[in-house]
RNA sequence: GCUACAAGCCAGGCUAUCGUCCCGAUGAAAAUCGGGGAGGAAAGUCCGGACAGCACAGAGCAAAUGUACCGGUGAAGAGCCGGGUCCCGGUUGCAAAAUACCGGGAACAGAUAGUGCCACAGAAAAUAACUGUCCCGUCAAAAGCGGGAUGAGGGUGAAAACGUGGGGUAAGAGCCCACGGCGGUUGCUAGUAAUAGUAAUGGCGGGUAAACCUUGCAUGCUGAAAUGCCACAUAUAGUAUCGAUUGAGGGCGGCUCGUCCGAGAUCCGCCGAAAGGCGGACACGGUACAGGGUAGGCAGAUUGAUCCUGAUAGGUAACUACCGGGACAGAUAAAUGAUAGCCCACGACAGAAUCCGGCUUACCGGCUUGUAGCUUUU
RNA sequence: UGGGGGUUCGCCAAGUGGUAAGGCACCGGGUUUUGGUCCCGGCAUUCAGGGGUUCGAAUCCCUUACCCCCAG
């Protein structure tokens, strides 16, 4: 019960077999500053990862704030949608990729996430 | 105390909760506990290395690229320190082009090795020609014409054939002389040297080498996605060629020696009377090509020419030697974040990816030291 | 990580040391009853920014900024 925010090395999408998939396979949405790819997997997993494209960040700075506040937002959110994977028995990989071309306030990025994992619980509950 | 300049240092702090990467301990595991976790520029990639692979395992020449006052420093450099020469600015002073002091700058080898270029203007942009001046001839004389001498007088221009004065001459000219300027050669003195001073000698034929170039020196090429190993995987593995001697010729970073490959010939086997023709298999190993598979892990890889600091010694300094103390992240889709509170100067530029030494650029503000100026007090 | 190229008027661009071509667009005038076409004229004081070499830089050199491309 207390180990629900974590974003450990085991819940996150590493393996450059798996996202180059999930990009040539997966099903894919956009939601204001982000743009969402997604593939369901048989295993009862959630793996997730972020990227900024430097075309719209040259600074090394700005683009890591941006992975940074993405994640915390993931971090903070995602309970309800593992515990329900786990009661349907059902994996997910998600990639989010940030769109915008300004910095965003923190506050913009949470509600982004908001949404997008409601329309996350939506899809796998079909 | 204030202002300006230069150099160096710091780069918000603390607490709580959640979260993250690495290391250590405990544990079968899950996990828990403890410790550590971006910069002065981590950046630009402008230089120099370390390290690795390939080539050569050699020598010489040429090309290409870079570089260019001298000495030192350092692993090395287009870095740093010191010195020289030239240029610019300031101060003192009646006066500072050359001379005193202070500060700043310089891609400061060569223009008498050669080639090219120098718009417009100007007679002419480097060799002359044109115009002019003077002499002679022609002619009664002048003009004109012809022959000869001469070289800066010719409005320009960024730049005009060492400058000024005198002599000299038919007219002139460094043609000669005096003073001054510039650079060459030789000698002496000082200095490690660049160079400076001085004497003699023989000159004074613009600029441009960040135009080609010449001279000296340096450089093999490619970069950690390099590279090595293990695991998985095709495949009891496809095609070509090689694993005897000589050798036209060809390749090896361009050339030569050198070295490697090599049609053909020789050799062996078969056919054939001979000439000649065909073949040198399989297996194993090497090389090249085609196709297929894998794309996981470990090493490289984070402590090294290390950085900071104190004392001593050497040196003008950069720096060096030695002794003592302290510090140093290591991911592999990639770690430092979020929330709340408090304090203050209200927080700039900005995020490691193989590692070091420099340079350059960005930067809110604060502190220290030095120099100069102004003001106050003694 | 390593390498290559570019930046000239509002747009497309030429210009390889000597007054910065040209087209489109724009502005003014003419022709026409009006508009279009056509004709004439105008439009770069800073050639991405800064510094240097040169008598003289868009051009040569150094440096900074931005943009594009290539290899794996």
């Amino acid at each position: 019960m207390t180990k629900r925010f974590t974003i450990g090395k085991n819940e996150r999408l590493k393996s450059r077999k798996a996202i180059d998939l999930l990009f040539r396979e997966g099903k894919r949405f956009t939601i204001s500053p982000f743009r969402v790819f997604y593939c369901e997997t048989g295993q009862v997993e959630l793996l997730a990862g972020v990227g900024v494209g430097t075309k719209n960040f040259k600074k090394a700075v700005d683009r890591n704030r941006i992975k940074r506040q993405a994640r915390e937002a993931w971090r903070l959110q995602k309970g309800q949608l593992k515990e329900q994977l786990i009661q349907n028995g059902k994996g997910l990989h998600v990639f989010f990729i940030f769109t915008e071309k300004s910095l965003p306030a923190y506050e913009q990025v949470f509600e982004a996430i908001t949404i997008i994992i409601g329309k996350l619980k939506k899809l796998v509950e079909k």
